[in-house]
DNA sequence: CTGAAAGCGCTAACAA
DNA sequence: TTGTTAGCGCTTTCAG
């Protein structure tokens, strides 16, 4: 079924050149069989309102008849919109983004975007080229898991023109858009909460990944203020893991813990899954929680309340991260102008039996 | 910044057209800048080694000078490569999957492919709308996790002729290349593997989701002709969950059935969350674990022998597959054929604790 | 090794 | 409402 060579030169002593279709059914293809344009034919399926119910027949027939699927590569290219979202998580296995990247996938598909993904790593160094590879695809919007911190990754980004939401995060410095919390007034919170819970020797857990130590630093200070952190003025004891967090970094960090400040009567752990480890190896210690020690985590992965003890845990609606960047950006991409373009979602600690 | 009206015609006269091109830094710019053709510009990118190291540095100096970003978009159109490969994934929170689109996104990366993921759910009702939306971006191959079921979409896939890897499964007529292991070997190596241990009345607990189903036919036929399924002849007992699993209906189902069925020594989950949940409910109602019950999860996630007691599981290697999956594809991009187009790689009961 | 011409498949701008 | 024309930005083909 090769096509013919079809545009029929007047003088046919001038045909030289090959044709290279790949030989896929296209929408000229289709214009023909339903006898109308190809414009026509585009018409009737990006805006079947603009013309008459009996082409818009045609063309649907003509489409069932042949199976052809739109290039969207070709539309992209034309209308230089892509109808493609680029989503950077730090690393996919953080379960902590989940949420948030499946509910952008879900929000997305709903008005016919496609999500791609990109694994910038913890520490930014493939960043660059990631850039380099979104940009090129010229995406109708780019989701940041974090705020951008490389100002040569800001500049391009900017210079690109791609509308861009920055999540789980604040800065007063924005990119563009953004969806999230600060990191700070959790830390604050926590210290708080385990004040007012009769806690008075607190510390913690965190990964090494930059807002997590922001939240500790925020709980550190908020501690030795609140009088809970210890021994006179000095910060709460801690301990740092690497970042991606796991179960098992979690129960070598208690025992550390435990080993160094044996009188502690709290932690703060900076993900679920190391207030997990910290549970498990209570438990495997006989450490008793919460009586001997309270235990707070930082996520509500779906696990957390079904845990024994059930974890107190500060949750960020990760869903709603996603869902809001969706809309900005497709906001966007219609030309309108939202009218939250920075929006802070806020947190909530959800107070369960560990703490 | 606006661009010149650019291709003096002959006839200034006939000059009516407006350009409408979105402003950016083209090709075009890069080699005028650099005083060489537009395709040579091309080829100093694609092919550095076509082209005069003189020509190469000129053209790099221009690309660097300009901040040029290649449009992929339109190099994906006039190529017919676009560089991108889709992943479906039934659900992006369950972590199973995880490892392999991690993995998948890694190794795709090294070779200048972006993932583009997107979810089909468990049911399988959405996945027409997904399969459209991915066959009209011509990526340069699928990876599905599972096998295509619906006859629909695998002949959808099949006359787009784009190539399809499907994993986490076996068949014996996949659509075009496949990595993956059977379930049903799997149901029948863990009945085996506990009868070996030494316990006589197993069960299981498995979501609804078609492979788990599978492996817990396996596991239930197995068990029964091995005699380790309880009184008689009849299957051992089992609860069923909805998929996703998860670490709540895990524990829930351990209640049911040692309510129902308060003699049994072993239970295969059918995940390891749903192990986690059942050593959850043991360890909350006084059931000792490995000694009153022993159990058994299904795809070693990263906390599983971190946990207390230890879980045994069944790996599977999840890396391995997003690996070889992306190499079949890059292979077959390359227009070299894959000389093990269709791999099982099998997999491996771990050994801990738990059982 | 370099370049001119001709598209890839689609849609924006105009015109009827 | 429909059609004509001219690109979108790049690469393939063919010819030096």
């Amino acid at each position: 079924m090769t096509r013919k060579p079809e545009p029929e030169e007047k003088d046919p002593a001038r045909q030289r050149r090959v044709r290279r279709s790949a030989g896929g059914i296209t929408l000229r293809d289709v214009a023909k069989l339903a006898g109308v344009a190809p414009i026509t034919a585009s018409r009737a399926l990006n805006t079947p309102d603009a013309v008459s119910p009996e082409v818009l027949r045609k063309v649907r027939d003509a489409v069932a008849q042949t199976g052809y699927v739109p290039n969207m590569l070709a539309g992209g290219l034309a209308s230089s919109r892509s109808r493609l979202v680029a989503a950077v998580v730090p690393t996919v296995s953080g379960p902590v983004f989940l949420e948030t990247v499946q509910s952008l996938t879900e929000s997305l598909a709903e008005h016919g975007y496609q999500l791609m993904l990109g694994q910038s790593g913890y520490a930014d160094s493939r960043e660059d080229a990631l850039l380099e590879a979104i940009i090129g695809r010229r995406p109708d919007g780019v989701v940041l898991t974090g705020i951008m911190r490389s100002p040569e990754g800001r500049r391009r980004l900017v210079s690109s023109g791609i509308p861009v939401v920055e999540t789980w995060d604040l800065t007063p410095t924005p990119i563009d858009m953004l969806v999230g919390f600060s990191h700070e007034a959790i830390g604050k919170a926590v210290a708080a909460f385990l004040k007012q819970r009769g806690r008075r020797r607190v510390a913690s857990i965190h990964g090494n990944d930059e807002r997590a130590v922001r939240r500790h630093r925020a709980f550190d200070e908020a501690a030795v203020e609140l009088g809970i952190g210890g021994k006179r003025k000095s910060a709460p004891p801690a301990v740092a893991v690497p970042a991606p967090t796991t179960l098992g970094s979690g129960r070598a960090a208690l025992r550390e813990l435990l080993d160094r400040s044996p009188e502690i009567d709290a932690v703060f752990c900076s993900s679920d899954l190391l207030a997990l480890g910290v549970l498990t190896e209570a438990q495997a210690s006989g450490v008793r929680v919460p009586d001997d020690l309270a235990v707070i985590g930082f996520g509500d992965l779906g696990f957390a309340r079904d845990l024994h003890p059930a974890l107190t845990t500060v949750r960020i609606d990760g869903t709603a991260i996603g869902r809001l960047a969706a809309r900005l950006i497709i906001e966007r991409v219609a030309g309108r102008t939202p009218d939250q373009p920075v929006q802070d979602i806020g947190f909530s600690i959800v107070e369960r039996a560990s703490a």
